[in-house]
RNA sequence: GGGUGUAUAGCUCAGUUGGCUAGAGCGUUACGUUGACAUCGUAGAGGUCGGUGGUUCGAGCCCACUUACACCCACCA
């Protein structure tokens, strides 16, 4: 019987068996789902986070926590509107044409389709969230919590607007906040421009890789401290072109080093020209309109030529600005420049510094807060490196210019009169009672960036701004944030900062960064490159928990992470061995095993229950300091190596002897606890065996106790050890056709601590039959793992026997020298506990010395 | 320019506070098995832990310098 994993998905969350239950007594532990952008699939990078979200989730609901995992999506207002701008103009229809609420409409449509896409898939990646909390970062609760945040901090004197100089998108038509901004090496020139003196015949020449900017240019800057041009400070230069008369203006601003000391000024379009600009008062002059295109009406002493650029882009405009400036005589040098050049991240449009009024926050005091938070403890990152990034982007903060001018996201709450008097309220109403009735008021055009509700989301999520909700008493704070390291000053800091602001708390106390996923030879994934990986291909390839069995593996360090297919296909091929190993005891009637007992048992239960103990210690601390690729490690280990490999082996001597119902009350007991370490990782596999071999039904497992350890007797524990070395190297003999079974025994025997013997019948039977017919009178060497070589040397072979020992015996006799050198240096000096080991190993090595001396000898 | 990370076997990576002869998976070689195993098992080969110097009884791990790669921040002269 196989379940089909979408089916028992569905038939749990039909039946609420992912919802948390405040009722019941137990510490909560929340997670909440980065809210993944509706525009799109969702890719590998997105499977990352919420398998790890719903790995840690699920183990902590089998150790006894009331486990939130609330799942939702986000507007991602500038990606989505370009999204279906772009679609609508395929087919024609334009955004300015059919209006605001008309383009919200399609805007809506949209949401709900790719939304859908994006939760079933969710759903497919077994993500064990509860739905009907489900949230949208523009939902009604959302939308509250953002006016109440906005008009909170604009009463208190956080947010305000201005008139700056912003980062703008000319395509777009938007202003973007600084870290939307992406820089990019591009190629360009640098134009080497002379500048007359005026009254004089002297001339300044400035470089600049933007010559149509000189539209705008209202003086040119030196460094006071430059013999060169320190004279002309305070005179005029000429503009070329136009004839303008701009002040040579002394600032330290003008390094001496760089282009040729002096350095136009266009405070319109350049921010640090902008600053220069305040300081000597200069005019700023906007030379381009919002698409960047030339406009001429803000250029006072435009003449014929300036006047013939109107309308035109900046690049073009560039190319016939140089040509007229080489044509005049002013244009001194062209040289190649590569330089570092502005882009939207989003769109990738050349961004224009363009001066607007927009909407700041001030968030200088609430990174200091959040710093405060994270240096005191209080938010933990991991891996810990990622504090000191962020630390440095907050100890910088700028003023973070969250209006934008789009029309898909949270309209600004903001009101004017009709004499531009400003009214910040939740609604039309609130305003309308500050202004009076009979005022007229209308609502801000612009919206806000989207991280500014994204940065509420573990709040506004449990119901906030009423903190009386039910689930914001219950759930908030929240417990860990698992996410890509990308985003840690987008959203992380913001959540941060806005939770300390309003609550008082962190909105989570362990911040997880995973890095970014790769393919398997650590190139980025990307469409040109042709090795993306699309997460539900692989599902319906190797099933869903083959995939999320591979990223528990790869999910460790925080570093990035490089993922193949050939994972995957490792990843179903260990889920294979489980189900064939669970096959076997099947067959051997484990279901109807006998209760199991502690206090009975046989050297190889004792064993493998010691193995799964350890497994069971090593995988928690592992699962707790969100090791995944450890906790996978060693249930991969435990399982492959420890109860496949070995335990199996071992019974299949005993399991029909008188012994075999121990045996297998055991195994049943080792499978259960296998399969509750495994639930959280593959939950639908471990849920199905769970359900064949009897432990209950399927969808219940999710509710299971986690594994516990049994407590056993382990002093004969190691026997086993030792009779498994013996088996794997009589295994090896025997394929070496280079000894009989009987003397191998027989020295075996000899050198097997007194409680092993009492197994030498299961050594016995677990080879004899694959033994029985080799010839007995050879040769050869068996290996005891531990510590010695154990040699007979019947006659045949006695020479290349000899000259093994001899090559061995070399290295153990150099071995026996450095030891004894290390052990008279370290006397006195290193820990008594060391040194007793070195001298045990000093004595073993002396003893295969001996040992070895006798085969040479005899 | 400022910062962070990485460098360990052919490939992809573990290696926790310094401690015995540095590990895993894949690949490779040999042999065996196909009676739980869509295979599986056993064994072997393969590493001067990027380099140099230092601290230490002892360094893959700590310190200094250095090389290469990746990323982040700043930067349109």
């Amino acid at each position: 019987m196989t379940i089909n994993p979408d089916d028992l998905y569905k038939f749990q969350e039909d039946n609420g068996y992912f919802k948390p239950n405040s009722e019941s007594g137990k510490p909560t532990f929340t997670i909440m789902i980065p809210p993944p952008n509706i525009t799109g699939q969702l890719h590998l990078g997105h499977a990352f986070t919420m398998t790890m979200q719903d790995i840690i989730i699920r183990y902590k609901r089998m150790v006894g926590f009331d486990c939130l995992l609330l799942p939702g999506t986000d507007h991602a207002a500038i990606a989505t509107q370009m999204i279906v701008e772009k679609q609508l103009a395929e087919k024609g229809i334009y955004r300015r044409e059919i209006g605001r609420a008309k383009f919200l409409d399609y805007v809506w449509q949209w949401k709900a389709e790719c939304a859908g896409n994006i939760t079933k898939q969710l759903r497919r990646l077994g993500y064990s969230s509860d739905w009907s909390r489900e949230r949208f970062t523009m939902d009604d609760g959302m939308s509250d919590a953002v006016k109440e945040a906005f008009v909170r901090l604009y009463n208190d004197g956080l947010i305000y607007k201005a008139k700056r100089l912003v980062n703008w998108d000319p395509v777009m038509l938007t202003s973007v906040s600084d870290l939307e901004v992406l820089m990019k090496e591009t190629a360009g020139s640098m134009w080497h421009i002379r500048y007359d003196i005026d009254g004089s015949d002297e001339s300044i020449i400035v470089a600049t890789t933007r010559p149509e900017t000189m539209l705008g240019d209202s003086g040119v800057a030196v460094n006071p401290n430059d013999e060169r041009f320190k004279h002309l400070i305070g005179k005029k230069a000429i503009l070329p072109i136009i004839g303008r008369k701009i002040e040579i203006v002394g600032d330290d601003y003008a390094d001496m080093t760089k282009g040729t000391g002096a350095v136009k000024i266009t405070p319109a379009h350049d921010f640090n020209d902008f600053e220069v600009g305040k300081r000597h008062n200069l005019p700023v002059m906007n030379i381009f309109t919002e698409t960047a295109k030339i406009d001429v009406k803000n250029i006072p002493d435009a003449n014929d030529f300036v006047r013939s650029l109107d309308g035109m882009d900046r690049f073009e405009a560039r190319k016939v600005i140089v040509e007229k400036l080489q044509e005049l005589g002013n244009l001194v040098k062209i040289e190649p420049y590569t330089h570092q050049v502005p882009h939207a991240e989003r769109g990738g449009a050349v961004i224009e510094p363009r001066l607007t009024e927009q909407w700041y926050c001030d968030v200088s005091e609430m990174a200091k807060k959040a710093i405060e938070f994270v240096k005191t403890g209080k938010i933990k990152f991991v891996p810990k490196m990622w504090e000191n990034t962020f630390f440095s982007w907050l100890e910088n903060i700028q003023p973070w210019c969250i209006s934008r001018q789009l029309w898909w996201g949270h309209q600004i709450p903001a009101y004017y009169t009709d004499d531009g008097k400003i009214f910040v309220a939740k609604s039309l109403e609130e305003a309308q009672k500050m202004a009076g009735d009979g005022v007229h008021l209308t609502q801000d055009e612009d919206s806000l960036d989207t991280w500014f509700s994204s940065g509420l989301w573990p709040m506004s999520t449990l119901g906030w701004p009423n903190v009386e909700a039910p689930d914001y008493k219950h759930y908030f704070p929240t417990s860990t944030l698992i996410t890509g390291f990308d985003i840690i000053f987008f959203w992380v800091a913001r959540m941060i900062m806005m939770s300390i602001y309003f609550t008082g708390k962190a909105p989570f106390d362990t911040v997880v960064l995973h890095g970014l996923v790769r393919d398997e030879h650590g190139q980025k994934m990307s469409k040109t490159k042709g090795n993306v990986i699309n997460p539900l291909e692989l599902i319906d390839e190797f099933g869903i928990d083959a995939v999320r069995w591979t990223i528990c593996t790869l999910s460790g360090q925080g570093r990035d992470m490089n993922f193949g297919r050939s994972l995957v296909e490792n990843g179903r091929k260990f889920i294979t061995k489980l189900r064939n190993a669970v096959n076997f005891w099947e067959q051997k009637g484990v279901k109807d095993a006998i209760v199991f007992d502690k206090t009975k048992s046989v050297a190889s239960t004792n064993w493998i229950l010691d193995k799964m103990n350890s497994a069971i210690d090593v995988a928690k601390n592992a699962i707790e300091n969100y090791r995944y690729d450890e906790y996978a490690q060693t249930l991969y280990h435990f399982v492959w190596d420890d109860f496949c490999d070995n335990f199996i082996e071992l019974s299949k001597s005993e399991i029909d002897g008188e012994n075999g119902a121990i045996i297998l009350a055991t195994a049943k007991v080792v499978i259960q606890n296998i399969l509750k370490m495994l639930q959280p990782v593959i939950p639908f596999v471990s849920a199905e065996l769970y359900e064949e071999l009897g432990f209950g039904r399927a969808c219940d497992f999710i509710h299971e106790s986690y594994a516990e350890k049994v407590q056993i007797d382990t002093s004969n524990t190691s026997d086993i050890d030792w009779m498994l070395s013996v088996i794997s190297a009589i295994r090896n003999v025997r394929a070496e056709n280079k000894i009989g079974f009987k003397t191998l025994l027989n020295i075996a025997f000899k050198s097997m601590p007194e409680g092993a013997k009492s197994y030498i019948d299961i050594i016995a039977n677990h080879t004899n039959t694959k033994l029985s017919d080799e010839s007995s009178d050879m040769i050869s060497v068996v290996v005891d793992e531990a510590t010695t070589v154990l040699i007979a040397l019947p006659s045949a072979n006695k020479d290349e026997a000899i000259s093994k020992a001899k090559i061995e015996l070399q290295e153990v006799e150099k071995r026996i020298l450095s030891l004894e050198a290390q052990i008279a240096k370290m006397e006195g000096k290193a820990p008594a506990q060391v040194i007793e080991d070195r001298r045990k190993s000093l004595s073993d090595a002396m003893a295969k010395k001996s040992q070895l001396t006798e085969i040479i000898g005899g």
